[in-house]
DNA sequence: CTGTTAGCGCGTTCAC
DNA sequence: GTGAACGCGCTAACAG
């Protein structure tokens, strides 16, 4: 292969510019530690000769690459890209950008895309849920970057800084708000708890809702299933199959719920009369269904936000004083439930 | 702040294997090239000392990053992340990671972002949409990497590489089913047109079905507006307003459609009897909705890989025959219309 | 405010 | 199959 290094230089621009390198390079970096008619000139300069930085070269002398690494379950999911975006938007503002990532459904796949990404040397990582390896906790405490854990407020062992909200509370606030308005018989429909805890958690704020008021959970009223709206239209079908007298769906995600209420129109079920229904994410679609969606608003966006400020603070050289932020929750009352 | 340069090099890891510090490079690039038993007593060194290549370092020397920078117009689109997905996925069996950012909405934006992009020096870059400054195209070509534009088939000047669909014939196929069932007053529902390219291609479409057939679009037939579900169900009662005896909608796009059927539901107006849906996407409610809703399939994720390959492929050292790929698109008639 | 000097950690020649 | 030298393009520290 032919080595082609016809790249512009800044030494390029310098000598064009009639200054020194380091001019060059400070006008890009330190603009303010430049006179303003060099700086002039120095840019003109760049401008002529078309002159892109190489961040690269600059990434390794300075030991800084401005980049933030993030790894997700899986990026298709919408729930995901509006923390995503979010985060985005704000590192941008200061320089940084995004380094992504799905982190698959193993803790081994984990692991192999954490250590690719470390070698990237990023400035900090966002990641979010996944059961990390203890290589993969190890790996990423030796880094020394500022990293920030979502998914779940509950981590046994945080590895550094966590934003998120509890799984657990939010699950146990809305069981506890159907069972406040008299629905006893309650379903239950998440994903496969023992493959992710942030399910598990919610299922056990379910469970502990009931507790909490001496009830028992009939185990005929928990549903694991993968998400979706067919999926969710199969639940609500099946639950009512084999609970008798069943009064009410708490689902894990307004992707099911939404795909449940489908099936009702379908069966000609009334909601909440002869089923009350009830979701988890405040999806837009929520406020739209007929009837409206009853659920939980969780910010995503705002995860994404004060994750990218914990990041940047931290980079910045302040000390955070508060490495958990719990973003909360609310319960959004409509007329499903 | 204090330099700490506690990382482990190569340098080490060679030293601990008794090695040159090239016989660890080699393991880790070209492992065909070195003995076995070196080979594995460099590989337990690195375990052993926790070693981390350095690929910034790497990425210098050797001129080539495992990069490939992704634009998008807004990463929250799900639409979009199906394809950002795909291609992720596909990239990182070679080796590559994305960068991802969102382009915004205007040219300038957009021209910012890649010019930051380039200074990180991917090995190439795929963006979806936008309409480039002239600057940004010069900055493109000159950058000399493998790029693939998407968002629509038709680009007056591609600037390398283009995967996508054609907007124009898609809406024009969907307009021409709508036709063939005898549908006549029909709406049109799209983003704006003048903000939006891709949007023009759709209305354009939709208007090119009526002109083969030698009939005339009432401009009271168009509407444009922002997506999402509400915004669907206010364009459609909009529509019908002021358009006595209209038969039928194309939204170009499905979250549109699945917001005013649910408008349908709550005013008790029958579809397709009292007026038909078509909606664009074939999002995953499509199916699920009531009634199912007939829309136009885009296989994003292929997009996502079909963009991935080319790049890979160029990057190779292949030579890309075919620089336009069309992905096609297909009519799903359910329900709705 | 500007220039000079010394690397950053690794890949890529070459010899051996 | 392995090791020594050199350079990638830029920034940090210091001096002027």
């Amino acid at each position: 292969m032919e080595k082609t290094r016809d790249q512009v230089r800044m030494i390029d621009v310098a000598r064009r510019a009639k200054v020194g390198l380091v001019t060059v390079s400070r006008v890009l970096n330190e603009p303010g530690k430049v006179a303003e008619e060099t700086r002039q000139r120095v840019l003109q300069a760049i401008q002529e000769i078309g002159y892109v930085p190489n961040l690269v070269a600059g990434s390794l002398a300075s030991n800084r690459t401005h980049v933030i690494a993030a790894i997700v379950p899986t990026i298709g999911n919408p729930v995901f890209s509006e923390t995503i975006d979010a985060m985005a938007q704000e590192l941008r503002g200061e320089g940084y950008h995004l380094l992504l990532g799905n982190g698959g459904h193993s803790g081994r796949e984990e692991e192999g895309l954490i250590a690719k990404f470390l070698a990237r040397r990023p400035d900090g990582l966002f990641i979010h849920g996944g059961r990390h390896t203890p290589e993969t906790c190890a790996m990423l405490r030796r880094s020394g970057i500022p990293i920030v854990e979502s998914g779940d407020l509950r981590r046994p062992e945080p590895i550094d800084m966590v934003v998120s909200y509890s799984n657990f509370a939010a699950a146990e606030a809305m069981t506890t708000y159907l069972l406040e308005r008299n629905y006893r018989r309650i379903g239950f429909v998440g994903r496969a708890s023992k493959e992710n805890d942030r399910s598990l958690e919610r299922q056990r704020g379910f469970r502990a809702a009931f507790e909490r008021l001496g009830l028992e959970v009939d185990p005929r009223w928990i549903l694991e299933t993968s998400l979706g709206y067919r999926e969710g239209a199969e639940a609500l079908v099946a639950l009512r199959e084999r609970t008798p007298g069943l009064e009410a769906v708490f689902f894990a995600g307004d992707v099911w719920a939404a795909g449940a209420l489908y099936e009702c129109l379908r069966r000609g079920w009334s909601v909440p009369t002869d089923i009350a229904i009830a979701g988890f994410d405040d999806h837009a679609v929520a406020s739209q269904t007929v009837p409206t969606l009853t659920t939980v608003r969780v910010l995503r966006g705002e995860i994404g936000r004060r994750s990218a400020r914990l990041i940047l603070d931290r980079l910045n050289g302040g000390t955070v004083d508060e490495p958990i932020i719990d973003v909360g929750f609310e319960i959004i009352a409509r007329e499903s439930a």
